[in-house]
DNA sequence: CATCCACTGGAATACCGGGTTC
DNA sequence: GAACCCGGTATTCCAGTGGATG
């Protein structure tokens, strides 16, 4: 160790020569008081909600457009406007609750949640588990009856909810407007998927979506404009190169105009500068952000994957090294797995669960996967690495229970019968 | 057009955390 | 507090299905 400092956080407390502002404005999560080019779909939801502001129900709304492109920003920030503007009316009676679908994904998370979101404060949170639905529901009725104002249940990530449970929730909520009006429900859905509307009942779809709005992807100059503004927040404009920024914006807008991934790459940039002790943030530190942001990911996917998905990774990537990146069948790595997994003395699992499995990596970008028929010789799902075998077998070796596995090698025959 | 391998959808089972009943 | 009810999740079990080649 070196000479003692004089405090242990005070390298990680210095004031940056190049954040001058508020660091956060760059940081996942961060509402803005602006929101440039979203101004429109702000106002027009703000005049969806307001009859809320008279006591009336809203129209059922949902929100649909890619990630990054400012759904869930304008929907913070317009839930923030409704509590401003209701903060010293006693005569509206109106509570706003957040579900994230992407985290509680189930008919009874949800109920809970709507039901914690309108608990008074000296009552008792609902238990995460144990109660039988129909008495969760009632007592979620009850709730909403004696608060008997207006309840909006922002569902963000919907889509993940319907697909995972259909739409039994959704028709539940909804039928409380029918049940009772001593207390109103409005929903509004945040989705990223355009066709999830397919998988709800006729009768469901046409109560849920009285409005919609879909938010269309940024365009380069846009995403430019957001990243200014961010910049100014955190106060780090005058150390950004205007190219760089511009190379930052046409890097993101090239991939689906995403403008989480243009500040995430915004901020990466921001830390290797001052890192480096640098000053100014040029465009080559944007592309090593990129990179950096992009190995990241991989490695983030990569290590909290399920035991059982590492090994059948790793299984898959010893072969890809074996066959030099020809892809291989399920036959060779459901084998080569089933090896391991008895090396390391646990049991492994079916071939059904290892196809759902393969489909889940896939759905992570990890490999690619798909099914081909040899004729005569039967059907299989083919898989490829979508990165270096060699960079994956390091993630996945980095792992505790993994690093028994250190010493396997691949080689030409297949490890040795039993 | 039969055949082969395993894909695939769905029912069944096991287990978990937690409530409820007696 | 043991035994049972409840919903969720992970996995297995089973049987029906797919599709190009020989």
């Amino acid at each position: 160790m070196g000479a003692l400092s004089k405090n242990l956080f005070e390298k990680f407390t210095y004031s940056s020569s190049i954040v001058k502002g508020q660091r956060h404005a760059l940081e996942p999560g961060f509402v803005p008081d602006r929101l440039p080019h979203r101004e429109e779909e702000a106002e027009q939801l703000a005049e969806i909600l307001s009859p809320s502001l008279k006591n009336f129900k809203p129209s059922n709304i949902i929100i649909f457009g890619k990630p990054g492109v400012g759904k869930t920003s304008v929907v913070k920030f317009v839930e923030a406007e409704i509590s401003k503007a209701i903060q010293s009316r006693l005569d509206v009676k109106i509570k706003l609750i957040d579900v994230n679908c992407g985290i509680v994904d189930n008919p009874y998370g949800v109920l809970v949640a709507v039901g914690d979101g309108l608990l008074e404060s000296w009552e008792e949170k609902l238990p995460f588990t144990g109660w039988p639905l129909d008495k969760l529901y009632s007592t979620v009725l009850d709730k909403i009856k004696s608060f008997g104002g207006i309840a909006i249940i922002i569902l963000d990530e919907i889509d993940r909810l319907v697909k995972k449970n259909g739409d039994s929730v959704l028709y539940q909520l909804l039928r409380i407007n029918e049940v009772t009006n001593e207390g109103r429900v409005c929903i509004l859905g945040i989705s990223n998927d355009l066709r999830f509307t397919e998988y709800l009942d006729p009768r469901v779809k046409s109560r849920l979506i009285e409005e919609t709005m879909v938010f269309n992807p940024y365009n380069a100059s846009q995403i430019y404009d957001i990243l200014r503004d961010r910049s100014l927040y955190a106060g780090i404009a005058d150390s950004i190169d205007e190219s760089a920024m511009k190379t930052c914006a046409a890097l993101a807008a090239q991939e689906h105009g995403d403008a989480r991934r243009a500040i995430d790459m915004l901020r990466i940039a921001v830390e290797l500068t001052e890192k480096s002790n640098e000053l100014r943030i040029l465009d080559d530190t944007i592309y090593e952000a990129k990179k950096k942001l992009e190995r990241d990911v991989v490695v983030e996917t990569v290590s909290t994957l399920p035991l059982h998905s590492k090994l059948l990774l790793f299984s898959i990537s010893l072969i890809d090294e074996i066959k030099n990146g020809v892809s291989s069948t399920m036959g060779e790595f459901y084998d080569l797995y089933e090896k391991v997994a008895e090396r390391m003395s646990i049991g492994s699992l079916t071939q059904r669960r290892v196809a759902d499995i393969i489909g889940e990596l896939t759905n992570l970008g990890l490999i690619d996967s798909k099914v081909q028929s040899f004729g005569r010789y039967g059907r299989t799902t083919t898989v490829s690495l979508n990165y270096d075998s060699s960079k994956i077998k390091d993630i996945l070796l980095s792992d505790e229970l993994l690093s028994q596995l250190k010493d396997v090698k691949p080689m030409q025959k297949s490890l040795p019968d039993s």
